[in-house]
DNA sequence: GTTTATGCAAATTCTTTGCAATACT
DNA sequence: AGTATTGCAAAGAATTTGCATAAAC
């Protein structure tokens, strides 16, 4: 079973409260998160720069990644925790343009792309907008 | 044929200094830019109040557009002038990891995404992330 | 002449850094 | 006990706002 101490023992990382807590926001809001998204959501628990350290430890660890936004706020989401071993980061990711929201679209695939010659792919992020089955 | 301030007139805008100077930035180098690389190129030429108010001023008036980038910069580039009217905004841009210079790939076209029911397309972006010719 | 854009100063917001105190293993 | 994490203060970037001056139409 998942659970945020699984998930930082398994990553090496600490078991502090700040911690379990973010791991919690993104294992329960099935949505990219912002530093902002955070601070507001654990309403002054911990300090700002503690959630900022907090999620640069969490990229630095591979436990999370960020999200593209055109929003300009950095979001992250929970990396994947089956495969640990090819660390495949081909995210289709849909954004919702009224409740701001962004998904992960775990059952769509990214379809090949055929770059020019020359170019070397290392990783791929597609990011849908428009509107969301909840804001139809 | 396409000049900074054909572009400017036909998006019902005055033409100043600055707006041609920062058209002409896109138009030389075809790769995505941000505040700070205008900042730099047009050195201190003009306030850098006045970039960010022309940035926002193109964005409203479809001039430009919002590229994605996993930097934290938001990273903008010319809309195409040609399709003036299906203002389709369906990018795929490639981020070399090497240099930090977005391209547009004008050549390759989106493939097709079904979405699960409930979700509304209106926008797609593709970000490759890689080696580009010029690094490898 | 009227309207819009610019520059400057200053206010906000966002993010990072240093260091002592605290918590984790 | 030893090492890593946190909170606080403060510094440094990035972005926005107000207002008087200057430029565009």
């Amino acid at each position: 079973m998942v659970t945020p101490d699984s998930i930082l023992l398994s990553h090496k990382l600490r078991v502090t409260d700040c911690r379990v807590d973010i791991i919690h926001q993104f294992l329960d809001k099935q949505v990219a998160l912002a530093h902002a998204d955070l601070e507001d959501t654990l309403n002054n628990k911990f300090d700002r720069v503690t959630i900022y350290r907090t999620l640069k430890t969490f990229l630095d660890k591979d436990l999370i990644h960020k999200v593209l936004d055109d929003s300009g706020a950095t979001k992250y989401a929970l990396c994947s925790q089956d495969d640990h071993h090819d660390h495949s980061h081909e995210h289709v990711h849909f954004k919702c343009e009224i409740c701001g929201e962004t998904t992960c679209l775990e059952s769509i695939s990214l379809p090949a792309i055929k770059l020019p010659t020359g170019f070397l792919k290392k990783e791929m992020n597609l990011l849908v907008q428009g509107i969301c089955e909840k804001c139809h």
